[in-house]
DNA sequence: GAGCCCGCTG
DNA sequence: CAGCGGGCTC
């Protein structure tokens, strides 16, 4: 079972990259980030003929999350993050999906620092933290999958030193994306790969790309109950290079129940 | 002598269909219309690489005219209309490329009709009318060439009643173009094929090229020099047909002197 | 329908 | 630098 996230930066202008990366990495299922498009504009006939259902939260201009899964049946729990019915964003989808609990997140990204938008990524890390601590405590099968953007240690960034005050790697976020693990989810990326520089981000400008000069911003964060099943995992980095691609990279785990 | 007007309706947008058509074609003389660009923004290197030289006059958005010539030398006469110094439109070229005066335009639209904009491509077209006039009373060999945004006569468009407010077509715009031609212009195209339906045009909207419902607004006059030397000419429709094209189609003459 | 700008976000 | 959206032109 290969599940994958991928921040497309706009499901329309990505739809002939994301087909490809599709058809060549076969994930069973997908979880998607900035769709960029409203609801009743997502591509849903293209991605179906590429053999994918799929349900998704638009939202005009920015935001938007979708789950894809291949030959999989999909019951939606829930579109919103829970704990504040004011928050109009499109940045949470919460499905079941062969008898685990997927949460596909698009976490605010808080900059500047400091100020209301990174308030904002607080308190939405905080529902997240309420959401996901109940996830446990129910020892439920889970997998919380996405852009976190949040950049979780020193060796996630080219160099840390100048990303002090960056809302993706301010101290408060780090600290609150360690309180998540704490309470048993796993960091399955960086399980895989204790030592490794791994990057699953890089800027279009300044020719991040080609520098290398990249951050680690998407996550797969799997429940104790999926430990065990931890097979494999990687960034198809080379998507990155393909002619108008993201600035998001594929990452993805297989799993063994 | 391959001598070819395109309106490109964006230079930068356009490159590769550009591109393209220059590889298959191979015209000596291209005369371009609507680069939609600034002056610095006209992608000169890669016009270079494809083996032809050029002058150009851009505008931010609208408007801008080329000149593009492969092996032959270019000599700038003027990249304005004589006639209105307070005209800021870029929309006229002239140069000497091999011993002929070259004079690439892209009249207005003039709609809606009645109003300023059609005040004005009619006062365009008397400033027109000086400089054609003088270029004929001196005997040169001449071309006037370009998208002039003038249906010539009923032939030249699927439905005529449709268009009788429409300032492509008003009867002063056409009588003007008539006028010009009294001088002794040559249409060359109409003059290859007296009876035939010619189109250089189609609107994006409503499928007008699959339902075959264009118009002929893309002109190549020549001064009574060169009556003699007209051997054969035609559009190259097709160009129409592929992806991310223009409006336009390519519209050319042979001559040999 | 498809170019271009500008302003916004990341 | 590259999405989207809204306004403009043709």
């Amino acid at each position: 079972m290969k599940i994958a996230t991928y921040n497309v930066n706009g499901i329309n202008a990505r739809l002939p990259v994301l087909l490809r990366w599709l058809e060549e990495a076969k994930p069973d299922i997908v979880c998607l980030q900035e769709l960029k498009a409203p609801q009743e504009r997502f591509p849903e006939k293209e991605i179906n003929t590429a053999g994918y259902q799929a349900i998704w939260k638009g939202q005009k201009s920015w935001n938007g999350v979708a789950i894809l899964t291949r030959n999989l049946e999909i019951t939606k729990v829930q579109d919103t993050l829970p704990g504040d019915p004011g928050d109009e964003q499109s940045r949470y989808l919460e499905a079941i999906i062969d008898q685990m609990v997927i949460c596909c997140l698009y976490l605010p990204n808080g900059n500047p620092y400091p100020g209301p938008k990174f308030d904002y990524k607080l308190s939405w890390l905080k529902r997240l933290k309420k959401r996901t601590d109940e996830l446990i405590t129910m020892d439920l099968p889970a997998i919380i999958i996405g852009d976190f953007n949040i950049i979780p240690e020193p060796i996630d960034v080219h160099k840390p030193e100048r990303w002090e005050n960056d809302a993706l790697y301010r101290i408060e976020i780090r600290k609150a994306y360690q309180n998540l693990l704490k309470k048993g989810w796993l960091d399955s990326i960086r399980t895989l790969f204790p030592e490794e520089k791994i990057y699953t981000f890089w800027d279009y400008m300044y020719r991040s790309y080609d520098r290398d000069a990249g951050i680690r911003l998407d996550h797969i964060l799997l429940s104790p109950y999926l430990k065990s099943a931890l097979k494999s995992g990687g960034v198809d980095r080379n998507v990155r290079g393909w002619e108008k691609t993201s600035d998001h990279a594929p990452t993805w785990v297989c799993i063994e129940k």
